[in-house]
Formats: structure tokens, C-alpha cells, sequence
RNA sequence: GCGCCCGUAGCUCAGCUGGAUAGAGUACUGCCCUCCGAAGGCAGGGGUCACAAGUUCGAAUCCUGUCGGGCGCGCCA
């Protein structure tokens, strides 16, 4: 609709020869916009002020000569000149009885576009380590990014969601020697918990259900004998000890058990975990294509061939026995090391590769959506990308700030040492599905989120996906009423006497209705799902509001038939936003 | 110290690519069920858009600085 008056701008300004130069610069479609109060009309447009300076008339006459080029149109009632010179447009009733049609032909397509080829779009969320069950904040980055992913794909463009599972590395000793020694445990042996191991329930649980079938009990003094000692304390100054200790401890594993059966144990445990987000994520509604494993690029041998080729043209250097990836090079604030001076190479190495590795798979745009605590880590990878032949522009990143939990006014303590962190498991049981995906993406992602527990939680008009589920389980009800009292709504005949909707609530709600293609093309567009959250509450908001106003099942046919026509149309356009955020629609509460 | 994000009603937050009188929810006050779900609706008060300069016909929005808050600055991930 909005396209319909900046087309119509636009061929007027195309057909005045003395502002078509002017105009050439300045995109039509930003010029028009949807007016705040009505009394403005319903689309406006400032060009004629923005063309004034340019062209040296008052932005009033160029709005003249505008209006007067202007093509006739059906769908427009009236134009007018309005305040310092902004063009306002009315549009017919017939036009918004269109787009009633339109909802209820498309039906769920309504708000979507057709299918673009291009650009292909790698979206990548969560990639949180697999040490561990998903907690609060990783619950944010999935709603998030699952919401993202539905908003390109309803803007036509085709996306794949991935997930890096870092499943490579130093982490994954930790994670396999935190298992063993939990095992150990279950054997009798008394060997103290290392500070820096994994200490959640959740790897007792995982000891206890692995196959060790030939794996031997070690002896304490066995596992023990000439290690360092472990830091006493979680402070910051014991950390190289406890670092330290741990990693004393993997090395000593791996000696006593064997290089393979380590393997085993080690993979199992992230088999397990794997297992538990996958399930955790399901359960919340984000689908992932493809869990992307680190393991796959280090087995391939793919980030050892990288590195060659980037040390063969000369980008790397050797520097204190490490080598290095000049990042000053590409703008990042300083040289990155990719091999350690110990032979291992970083999870950075890994990531540029992985990076590469993205666009090599045919993917045109990849944007990779992280916590905000990874920002110093962007402009690393685009070096990455661009020494590897690709633009740095083909990242984009979307930060997303941190989550506080509230209950009872009071904020909730997290640690994930003291293990008394939230799980994303535990808040789904708690508030639900629905108000958590809700919740979470209806704050901007560059804005802390205080979640308060006792709202998402409360069954009433105080958290707005409640408010927003009842305005579609009360249409649902209308219909049931209807069928009760035997009556049948004849969508034809309502469609015929559109014109029954007169009245300034049925109004105020077919202009919603069809702004709803553009809050889909402004939230795709601006990776900003709060919008939606915004028109779907009051798109509600507007339901509620005629509901009380007016009776819909009255006695004249035709009538009732344009009012339920007008009630079907919102109840599409509110399944349709609600799905795109991966919340239920439902028919009754 | 340097970099990124944030500062809008008592509280939680929207505010697009600069536009017309600054918006919701919540809380507070009062009203509306003989009627399709009151899990709803209506009305009211509440603001120096942190502060200061600047660009502009026009700034909550853009630029610079100051103050306040968060995060990041490893041969960690």
C-alpha cells in the first residue's frame, strides 16, 4: 500500500522536469510515510520540502505542481497540502476493503514476498559450547536468531541457520577430564574436583550413563602422582594454577586411560550435551539446518591448508615462537596469534577458516548473531575474510545484550561457577514457551533485558502475549458463537458490503491490518523483531477496542457478514506476526 | 587508558531513512458486564527526550564534547 502512493510520487516528480534532476538522488520510498494522527491523512510525504532548497521555490508550490501531476487513481480520495509543506494522502475505503481481500486470499502468505534468489544468507545463532546446557542468555540469542531467520525467509530470502559446535580444542579436554573424574568418583575414588573442571549436576549425570566398557579404574595416587597443585580458590590470582592443574590433569587422563578411550569418554560427553541442546532448542521452537562441528574442519585437515595458504602469500609471521595473523593490517586494534608457541592453534585460526569456509559453501551474506560480550572479536574475523580473499563487509554481526532475571522485584543471582546459573530449560517450564520467545525478542537486541519472571509469568492483561493470544482465541470464539446460534459467515457477501464498515474502530483497524506487509519488511530489514512485537500488540489493541464498541453477530446479514470479514482478516494477520515470532496462536485459553 | 552499546513518564521500554501537538505498557484515580470471553474497554494526571555546543527550514533521531551505566581489550573461549 505504502508502494502504491510512493509510486504514485514518484512518476509525478518523473514527469516535472524541473524537480526530476533534484528528486534523482533521493529514495521515494523513504519519503513516504505512514502519518502518526489521521487527521493527517493516511500517507505522507515530505518531499517538496526536501526538493525546496535544491530547486530555490517554497516547498508549498512544489507541492502544487506535485498534486497536480499526479495520476488519478482509484485508491486515492483526496490529496492535500498540509503545514509547512508536507503532501498528505487520503486513501479510499475501496482500497482498504482491498487489502481485506487480499489478507483473506493469501491467508498465511499475507506479509510475505515471493522467494528472492539471492542474496544467500548464512545465519548463524547460539554456537554456544557444548560444555554445558543452554542457559538464559544463549536463550535470548535463539529466540532472537530464530526470529531473524523467520523475517528474512517471510522477505523471500533464502537462509540457512547454523550452529558452530566448538567441539575441538582445550574446552573438550576439560569437559572429558570433568566426566572422568566424576566416573572416578562413582568408583570409590577420592582424587578432589578440580576448581577449573566442569562442576554442574549435569556431568555427574553424564559419568554415570557413559559406556566405559574396558576403560580401568585409576588409582588416586596413579592420577595424582607429580601433578602441580590446584588453585585453592575461584580468584582471579589462582587462576594460571587452576588453568594449570586441569590441564595437568587431561594430559594425565589421557596417559592413563590411552589416547582412544579418552576419545570415547570426551565424545560421548559431548554427544550427551549435544544431544540436550538440541532437544532444549526443539522444544523451544528454533529449528537449526546445520550444526556445523569444528572436529570437521581440524579432521579435513581444512585449517591446516589455510594456514599454508595464507603463510605462503605472506601474511603470517613468526613472532616469540608463535605464529601470527597481522590483523593491524585490515584495521583491528592489534596482531592476533593463530599457532601457539606450544603448536596449538587458536579457536581464532579456526574461525577464519570457518568464516571462509561459509562463503566457499556459496552463502553471499553471512551474519553471525553473538553476545555482546564477542564485539572485540568482529572486526578479527572480517581480517580473517578479507586475507582470505573475500570482502570484510560480508559479516554482519548482530550483538545482543545481556539478560537479568527478575523475580519478585528482586534481581537473580548467576554464576555459572557456583552453578546456580538458569537454564533456558528451567525458564521454559517456568513461564512457557510462548512468553519466553515473546519476551526475549521484544526488546531491541542492543538494549539490556531485564526479564521479569512474575510478567512473563502472569495470565493477564499485564504481560502482552497474553493480551495479544486473547484477541485471537476471542475471534476464534466469535466464530464458535456464530455456529451456536446456527448462523454461517458468507465471506462473499461480507466482501460485497465492505461498505458497512463505516465506523471509526473498523477504520482504525483495516489501517493496521495493512501495515502489517511493511512492519514485516521494517523488522527483516532492521533486524529489529521489537516491531513486530510493538504492531501486534496494537493490532490487538485495535481488536479490543471495536469488540467493545460494536456487536458482530447482529441480526442483518449483511452486516454481520462484513463484520466477521473484517474479523477473519485480523485474525490471519495476528496468526501470521505470531508465527514469524514462533509463538501459538491459539483458538481458546 | 582505548573501543563498542546504552541514558526518553515513578518503573519497564518503543520511537524507521531528521518532520506536524513526544508514544505504549505498568502503577495511580474514576467509569463500563440483561450483550459475541471483563484475560477486555473508556477517560484522567504524569516529560527540560542525561547535559552542552553544532549541522538543518526543522533534531529524541545526525556530528562533537562532558557526565553516568554496561561490556570488551590474552599465545582464554
Amino acid at each position: 500500500m505504502k508502494r502504491l502512493v510512493a509510486n504514485l510520487v514518484n512518476d509525478a516528480l518523473a514527469s516535472l522536469p524541473e524537480l526530476k534532476e533534484a528528486a534523482a538522488d533521493l529514495s521515494m520510498e523513504s519519503t513516504v510515510e505512514r502519518t502518526r494522527d489521521a487527521s493527517h491523512g493516511h500517507f505522507s510525504t515530505n518531499v517538496a520540502m526536501r526538493l525546496a532548497k535544491a530547486v530555490r521555490k517554497s516547498p508549498r508550490d512544489i507541492a502544487t505542481s506535485i498534486i497536480a501531476a499526479l495520476a488519478e487513481n482509484d485508491s486515492v480520495e483526496k490529496v492535500e497540502i498540509a503545514g509547512p509543506g508536507f503532501i498528505n494522502f487520503y486513501l479510499s475505503p475501496a482500497a482498504f476493503h482491498a487489502v481485506i481481500a487480499t489478507i483473506l486470499d493469501q491467508g498465511e502468505n499475507y506479509g510475505r514476498q515471493a522467494a528472492k534468489s539471492g542474496p544467500k544468507i548464512l545465519l548463524e545463532f547460539i554456537s554456544a559450547n557444548p560444555t554445558g546446557p543452554l542457559h538464559v542468555g544463549h536463550g535470548r540469542l535463539a529466540a532472537y536468531g530464530a526470529t531473524i531467520g523467520n523475517l528474512l525467509e517471510a522477505t523471500g530470502y533464502p537462509v540457512s541457520r547454523e550452529y558452530y559446535v566448538n567441539d575441538a580444542g582445550r574446552q573438550m579436554d576439560i569437559l572429558g577430564v570433568s566426566v572422568w573424574l566424576r566416573w572416578q568418583e562413582l568408583q570409590g575414588s577420592d582424587v578432589p574436583f578440580p576448581q577449573a573442571g566442569y562442576r554442574g549436576d549435569y556431568i555427574r549425570e553424564i559419568a554415570a550413563a557413559i559406556d566405559t566398557a574396558g576403560i580401568a579404574n585409576a588409582t588416586s595416587e596413579a592420577i595424582l602422582d607429580g601433578l602441580p597443585a590446584d588453585g585453592v580458590s575461584n580468584d582471579a590470582e589462582e587462576k594460571d594454577a587452576r588453568e594449570a592443574y586441569v590441564e595437568a590433569l587431561a594430559a594425565r587422563a589421557k596417559e592413563l586411560l590411552g589416547e582412544e578411550n579418552f576419545d570415547r569418554i570426551r565424545q560421548q560427553s559431548i554427544d550427551s550435551i549435544l544431544a540436550d541442546i538440541e532437544d532444549d532448542l526443539a522444544g523451544f521452537g528454533v529449528k537449526i539446518d546445520t550444526w556445523f562441528s569444528e572436529q570437521s574442519l581440524t579432521r579435513t585437515g581444512r585449517i591446516d591448508d589455510a594456514l599454508a595458504v595464507l603463510k605462503e602469500r605472506g601474511i603470517l609471521y613468526e613472532k616469540d615462537g608463535a605464529t601470527w595473523f597481522p590483523a593491524t593490517d585490515y584495521g583491528d586494534e592489534k596482531d592476533r596469534v593463530v599457532i601457539r608457541a606450544n603448536g596449538v592453534k587458536t579457536y581464532f585460526a579456526s574461525d577464519i577458516v570457518y568464516h571462509f569456509d561459509k562463503r566457499e559453501r556459496g552463502f553471499d551474506h553471512l551474519i553471525d548473531i553473538l553476545g555482546a560480550d564477542h564485539h572485540g572479536y568482529v572486526s578479527r574475523v572480517r581480517a580473517g575474510l578479507e586475507a582470505m580473499g573475500y570482502k570484510g563487509d560480508d559479516l554482519e554481526v548482530e550483538l545482543v545484550q545481556f539478560v537479568a532475571l527478575f523475580r519478585d522485584g528482586e534481581k537473580v543471582a548467576m554464576t555459572t561457577r557456583g552453578g546456580t546459573f538458569v537454564t533456558l530449560r528451567q525458564l521454559r517450564e517456568e513461564v512457557g514457551n510462548d512468553a519466553a520467545r515473546f519476551y526475549y525478542v521484544s526488546r531491541s537486541n542492543d538494549q539490556h533485558l531485564d526479564f521479569d519472571l512474575d510478567i512473563a509469568k502472569s495470565q493477564s492483561n499485564d504481560n502482552p502475549v497474553f493480551y495479544i493470544q486473547y484477541a485471537h482465541a476471542r475471534i476464534a470464539s466469535v466464530f464458535r458463537q456464530l455456529a451456536d446460534k446456527s448462523l454461517a459467515w458468507d465471506r462473499t457477501n461480507g466482501q460485497d458490503n465492505m461498505a458497512e464498515l463505516s465506523e471509526s474502530h473498523e477504520k482504525t483497524l483495516m489501517t493496521s491490518l495493512s501495515r502489517y506487509p511493511e512492519v514485516i519488511e521494517l523488522s527483516a530489514n532492521n533486524r529489529a523483531p521489537q516491531h513486530l512485537v510493538h504492531y501486534l500488540r496494537d493490532l490487538a489493541n485495535d481488536f479490543h477496542s471495536w469488540y467493545n464498541a460494536q456487536f458482530f453477530i447482529v441480526d442483518e446479514a449483511n452486516q454481520r457478514d462484513a463484520r466477521l470479514t473484517l474479523c477473519a482478516a485480523t485474525r490471519t494477520v495476528i496468526a501470521n506476526g505470531l508465527t514469524i515470532l514462533g509463538v501459538s496462536a491459539p483458538e481458546s485459553m
